[in-house]
DNA sequence: AAAGATTGACAATTCAATCTTG
DNA sequence: CAAGATTGAATTGTCAATCTTT
């Protein structure tokens, strides 16, 4: 399951991303301006994690902290322009490489793929 | 697929074990005496990885770095009693879960199972 | 006290550079 | 020079502790 995966990480090389930073454009890009909590439980990773990814990822003029007007504890998460431009290069490669590689597997056969990984990991779950 | 490494993480943390300190605890088991760019090379990770793995399961009393006699660059791996005894300890518990957790699937879905991640793979190397 | 965020320490990983030996 | 190992910096991840705000 590596080559697939390196695969993915390959063609975001070219525009300067890895994974977990397109992750994060990707999620931002489907929904602007939720909390670092929100957004850590959207990519089940650690809110520690998070934080310091959007340290670097601010840093790099890609995303933006603004503070919630109405609680001051919060950060809202939204993408500049940079990084919506970003985004919009980096993300027709993702969906092309996906689909060409699901494109091995006939329909039935993806859906096959799906059930048995569900029932793996239903079976994991005790 | 989280949910399944996280099982197998989980069993191996009440012997006080890392997945990646089982895979290697595993792979001496099976063939003593290798050098780490050989181990690297089984593991599918750089050297510098595994240097700095050895180094701290050397220190933790696991695994022993012994000098080749035949070329002075190299050395070669060994467990220790206590990497033996803990293999013995942890080894049954992943071996029974993995096999719980592949009984959730007929002995053909298995089979089709490895044959569509293999195809993905396939599709993926190009 | 609980929630949101941050920080610090550590593990595991990569890569590139270096050192020693062959 | 090539091969085996080591080292240092960087990223991504965990967890636990802390700080501010609710």
């Amino acid at each position: 399951l590596g080559r697939i995966e390196q695969r993915l990480e390959q063609a975001l090389d070219g525009h300067g991303l890895s994974i977990a930073q397109f992750d994060i454009l990707a999620s931002l890009g489907f929904e602007e301006g939720i909390t670092q909590q929100e957004l850590a439980e959207r990519l089940l990773v650690t809110k520690g994690n998070i934080c310091g990814m959007i340290d670097r990822m601010e840093a790099g003029g890609w995303v933006e902290r603004k503070p919630d007007p109405e609680d001051r504890r919060a950060n809202r998460l939204f993408l500049t322009r940079q990084g919506k431009m970003l985004l919009a290069q980096a993300a027709p490669g993702q969906h092309a490489l996906i689909k060409q590689m699901m494109s091995a597997l006939a329909p039935g056969e993806i859906q096959s793929l799906y059930q048995f990984l569900d029932r793996l990991d239903e079976a994991a779950g005790s």
